[in-house]
DNA sequence: TTGTATGCGTTATCAA
DNA sequence: TTGATAACGCATACAA
């Protein structure tokens, strides 16, 4: 292994010589810097990151915590992460938590560890009662939910008003029974607890009853469980004509649940979903959704963790930011004939 | 930031005896061991993991180089390796190459720089022009795709075995005019290429003729490049009956194409997939494909990479292994009645 | 059972 | 424009 010594030594200049040239610092002169260079390739010299990092007190690394990278959500959003950090010169490692809490508390302590300079969680599994725990002299930036009055910086979904704005769509388009598929609530302020408000909210402005009967409560967030919630929905048979589900991935579970109840969508049940995943749009039919504009959160996630790493005296105020959002509307909720052509990306 | 020295100074003992205590070395007297516990929490110590890496030479990371995580075939890959890797007390730092030539080297030459203790690359845009450059000396593993006599190990998928059974099944299916939508031919052994030969082969063995005019080329294997593709086969209508895609993510788009085109799948056309992503079997109709056992590659290709990094004598002999795979029959392949549930994961 | 001394490879400081 | 020196924090021989 060749070092930044062996270096200086074939070019017959000193280690610090030979670092200037890597770094391209000036006031070194063009023919030493060829010199050195030519040293490095003809030794096939590599720097060495762990030694530059333990020098820097970086890793250029950050971490990025996420229940389950191969949830559409989750990778849309991580690659949108990774991208944004490149851009500022950051790798990112990514943890899988498994949205529960333990997990995300040890990924917490990994980037106390100093193995990564800041990290992103995404969490799901921390409540109100661990907002202690987030009070780190570290970068941390939380993402994806609000945590009311929480003490870090923080991206969030504009989960209320997305849901408001997607209850009111199924509205528009007729709908008067309406049902919601959540997640089970665990506090005020996790995902399916503020959309679910949102929905509540709609109902309200537009004077229709909030029927218990027709929330269903899903242990998890996957296909799988909205798919069975479809069923169930269909089975019991409330007169339902419209479903707002939490994410698009539920969404997807309760088209196909709706399929094999023999509901016809959009023109029995109405169905629209939360994300905007890519897939959403080539569904048949396609699902109509919220896009909260998922590139643009990530910048920010990254942006503001970026100028933490890069300003490590704090100031005091935390910032927070939550993402515009518009309404998809795509065949899911299409009133009068279907079999339009989907709403698609080019 | 507290170091080792001020815990030893704190508990009165040296730096060895607290380094001991934290690799929980043995021949440590409880009594001391215990008053350097209390030293660390009191300081609120932790270790500096850049330290350790230079001094150990390992960074306890490993590099894992995907086109692009959102795609749901490689987000179902890093979540399999993420787990795996963990299971070794390896984490994972996630590069996205865009399938591009130039980063899926640049990610080569990152582990080069000792940054991950071993790479995984899932390369699309190497070809066998670039076999030279696979004769690294730091612990690779290629996964998803065979490169003949490539200097590496690597963890392939049963591309043409998968592919022949996948278009097997469609003509035990009754079909008899069978295209075929893939990507780019960019040598013999891209995923495209192979699964192509496994396709013809299936013909031939069936006595089938290959129509040219049957052969979709599509520039990239996404959604909405499947989708395109459909609607061309449907408008030029070569009289098609089964499709076979050579990933579930572009036959995502097939259906959807279809669709729009207003073919009715399986009635007047039947489709298969290649990867048993997620999504498949919840789409409606639900997704006929091949698993080739993601968490069995995953497990494969990390077990592989650890051994690689323990023993970093290379014994010559390089490791090549295919999965197994399986044909999954689901709705997008139905013979008579349609509408029956899909087959779906509880 | 514990401590001393040394070096991993790099870069910042300061002097030449 | 270049170089000598000194850390960064940890873990390993080896000594006690």
């Amino acid at each position: 292994m060749t070092t930044i010594q062996d270096v200086a030594r074939a070019a017959g200049v000193s280690a610090m010589t030979v670092s200037n040239v890597i770094n391209g610092h000036p006031n070194v002169r063009p023919a030493t810097k060829e010199r050195v260079m030519a040293a490095m390739t003809r030794l096939d010299y590599r720097v060495n990151v762990a030694a530059r990092n333990l020098r820097k007190g970086r890793t250029g690394t950050i971490g990025l915590a996420v229940p389950e990278i191969d949830r559409p959500y989750y990778g849309r959003l991580a690659a949108a992460i990774i991208a944004a950090a490149a851009r500022h010169g950051l790798r990112v490692a990514v943890e899988q938590t498994g949205a529960v809490r333990e997990n995300e508390l040890e990924a917490l302590s990994l980037s106390r560890n100093r193995l990564y300079d800041g990290l992103i969680l995404s969490t799901v599994g921390l409540g109100p009662a661990d907002v202690d725990r987030l009070k780190v002299d570290h970068p941390l930036v939380i993402l994806g939910e609000r945590i009311f009055g929480g003490p870090v910086d923080h991206v969030a979904m504009p989960n209320v008003d997305g849901a408001r704005a997607a209850t009111r769509h199924l509205i528009d388009r007729g709908c008067r029974r309406i049902a919601l598929v959540c997640g089970p609530r665990t506090g005020e302020t996790d995902v399916s607890g503020l959309r679910r408000t949102g929905y509540t909210q709609a109902l309200e402005e537009a004077g229709l009853p909030l029927d218990p009967d027709l929330v269903r409560t899903v242990d998890r967030l996957t296909m799988a469980a909205g798919a069975r919630a479809a069923r169930a929905l269909a089975s019991d048979d409330p007169g339902v004509d419209g479903v707002f589900c939490v994410t698009d991935t539920v969404a997807m579970g309760v088209l196909r649940g709706l399929a094999d109840a023999g509901a016809r969508v959009p023109d029995d049940v109405k169905v629209i979903g939360f994300d905007d995943v890519e897939e959403s749009a080539y569904l048949v039919p396609s699902l109509s959704t919220i896009d909260p504009d998922h590139d643009l959160m990530a910048a920010r996630a990254v942006d503001l963790l970026a100028a933490r790493i890069d300003r490590p005296e704090q100031p005091l105020e935390r910032e927070e930011f939550v993402s515009p959002y518009r309404v998809v509307a795509r065949e899911s909720t299409a009133t009068g004939a279907t079999g339009s052509r989907a709403d698609r990306r080019p």
